[in-house]
DNA sequence: CACGGGTGCGCG
DNA sequence: AAAGCGCGCACCCGTG
């Protein structure tokens, strides 16, 4: 049973019960105060909520203390049967860009007065306004039962719906976070917290120490432009400030400067005021967007939540009586070609723990170190350096899982689309792109037009190439978190969220579940046997294997 | 003063 | 331009 939630009309809600041929079975109005309740009451049946936004209608229910089990997310899917090849033919892929094209609201309020921006070309009218929930629902029914894979499809828009009920529900809990381990990791560090609009002592030695060995009193050494005459001026030959360039040179100066540049990095993305912005009542609670990276990959807005330093990770610790169980599954990347292409050869080599060893002992290539930078070398598009050397010998040893990825190379460099392993297409390329491409092609094209031409078709082909695996691998993560949480809930021991074992974390191949501690053992299981069923469920019975690591710790830090 | 491109660096 | 993919964010600096 469908349960569609419609606020199309002022302040009232519209819940529409649907039975799975589409028929309606009833039609009731509320106010929105009263839908946790009319939630509540209608969960044990176990409905899937259709809505127009999850961050528009869950947060409210879950502050109300109401979890849902499933949802459809008709933005998040419709922008996915939008651009899907196997949806293509469908009358909503065909139709001009219409209400739910724009861009998404962000905002954290049910959508009373979302203001749509105006630098579109069209501009599209609010979602809700003049296609109903319901409307859209059956377009997106009709899209998917007519689609090339409708199994695929459906299965990526129920797990792209999942992972949005998951996002709400894991900034509702929050990541466990100590403010007081933080602090005093930057007080070790930085020195004491300095009063607003000075620098921590340490830094101020660390300037005066730059500016003293390179004679330059004024220097200002987060300014790139400044820093670069300053080291040239001190006879060192250098093309950028970037610290892995640095790192080669030997000069009293790099020593402090390379230290300042750590440190001031911390302070400006982690620092005090990081602190104060994003940690509450010993919680982490990012803003993630689901479906915010065109591959499908999730994206945050503020707190840079997916860019947490390994250097402040001991502050991410469990609650007294409660572990956190830290999994990520292992070369992931890989492992997905390997089910994309069907390579029973890589197959074979990832069978057990380590992929990269696997492909040692295939003999392809003859240390770890090699497998590694020659399979990122495939999956990333390099062409050159140690990388580039290695790919025959892994073409030969892996000829399937290396067509699949110059394959895709190719389409893209052609300027077609590619597609995911449930059916996620990666966007056309621009007009600026087709544009360099027909003036290389034309009559009086320069030798100039052609190479940008061909240099341009080859970086979007880098792209396509890596999509079909990127966004595959998202699928995946998206099926184990999807998978995990079911069984996650299994394990609880109250309807309610923060009572028992729940996601806190994600990160593209990485999760964190905050459990108590007596079933942190089970909730370890529980991600192994999800990361399995993940496999199964994007490649059915072919032996590609997904071994996750899963460790029982206090503090981040303490995971690998 | 706001904005946007460039640089640099954090994560996978 | 680190050898290649995908991001977010802080800061500088030139432009309007």
């Amino acid at each position: 049973m469908h349960i569609v939630l419609d606020r199309s009309g002022a302040s009232a809600i519209r819940a529409i019960r649907l039975d799975d041929d589409g028929t309606i079975l009833g039609d009731e109005t509320m106010e929105r105060a009263d839908l946790p309740a009319f939630a509540r009451a209608a969960e044990p049946e176990a409905p899937r909520w259709v809505w127009s936004d999850t961050r528009a209608w869950y947060p409210a229910l879950l502050a109300a203390g109401v979890r849902v089990e499933r949802c459809v997310d008709l933005q998040l899917s419709h922008t996915i049967l939008r651009l899907s090849a196997l949806s293509a033919s469908s009358t909503l892929a065909l139709a001009p860009p219409g209400p739910w094209d724009a861009a998404p609201d962000i905002s954290e309020e049910p959508a009373v007065s979302h203001v749509a921006l105006f630098d579109l070309d069209e501009e599209p009218a609010e979602p809700g306004e003049t296609i109903s929930a319901l409307d859209e629902f059956t377009a997106q029914r009709e899209a998917v039962d007519g689609s090339t894979s409708p199994g695929r499809l459906r299965l990526l828009l129920a797990a792209e719906s999942a992972g949005a009920l998951i996002a709400a529900e894991m900034r509702s809990a929050g990541l466990p976070y100590s403010a007081e381990r933080h602090d005093a990791l930057l007080t070790e560090l930085l020195g004491p917290r300095p009063r607003p609009g000075s620098r921590p002592v340490v830094l101020e030695q660390l300037i005066g120490e730059i500016r003293d060995v390179l004679e330059s009193p004024s220097l200002n050494p987060d300014s790139a432009p400044d820093l670069m005459r300053a080291l040239q001026r001190a006879g060192l030959i250098v093309t950028s400030t970037r610290s892995w360039e640095l790192r080669k040179l030997e000069h009293p100066v790099i020593d402090p400067l390379l230290r300042y540049k750590k440190l001031s990095r911390l302070l400006s993305a982690n620092g005090w005021g990081w602190l104060d912005a994003w940690i509450r009542d010993g919680r982490f609670r990012p803003d993630y967007v689901p479906g915010g990276v065109v591959t499908g990959r999730w994206a945050t807005r503020g707190g840079g939540a997916l860019q947490l330093p390994r250097q402040v990770r001991g502050a991410v610790v469990a609650d007294d009586g409660w572990k956190l169980v830290v999994a990520d599954a292992a070369q992931l990347e890989p492992r997905i070609l390997t089910g994309l292409s069907g390579d029973t050869a890589m197959a074979a080599a990832g069978r057990g723990k380590d992929l990269y060893e696997g492909i040692v002992a295939s003999g392809a290539v003859d240390e770890r170190a090699h497998a590694k930078v020659a399979m990122l070398g495939a999956m990333y598009g390099a062409t050159t350096g140690e990388s580039g050397r290695l790919m025959p010998r892994l073409t030969r040893a892996f000829p399937r899982a290396i067509r699949l990825v110059e394959e895709a190379a190719r389409a893209g460099e052609r300027g077609e689309i590619v597609t995911s392993r449930l059916g996620r297409s990666s966007p056309r390329p621009g007009s600026s792109w087709l544009a360099t491409q027909s003036a290389a092609s034309g009559a009086e094209s320069t030798d100039a037009d052609e190479r940008r031409a061909r240099s341009q078709a080859r970086d979007w082909g880098r792209f396509t190439r890596n999509f079909v695996v990127q966004a595959s691998a998202a699928e995946w993560a998206l099926c184990w978190m999807a998978e995990l949480r079911k069984r996650l809930v299994a394990l609880a021991p109250s309807d309610r969220l923060e009572d028992g074992p729940h996601l806190v974390y994600f990160l593209h191949d990485e999760v964190i579940v905050h459990t108590p501690a007596g079933l942190a053992e089970q909730t370890a299981e529980a991600v192994t046997a999800a990361a399995a069923e993940a496999g199964r469920l994007l490649f059915g019975g072919f032996p590609v294997e997904f071994p996750v690591t899963a460790a029982i710790v206090d503090s981040y830090a303490h995971a690998k």
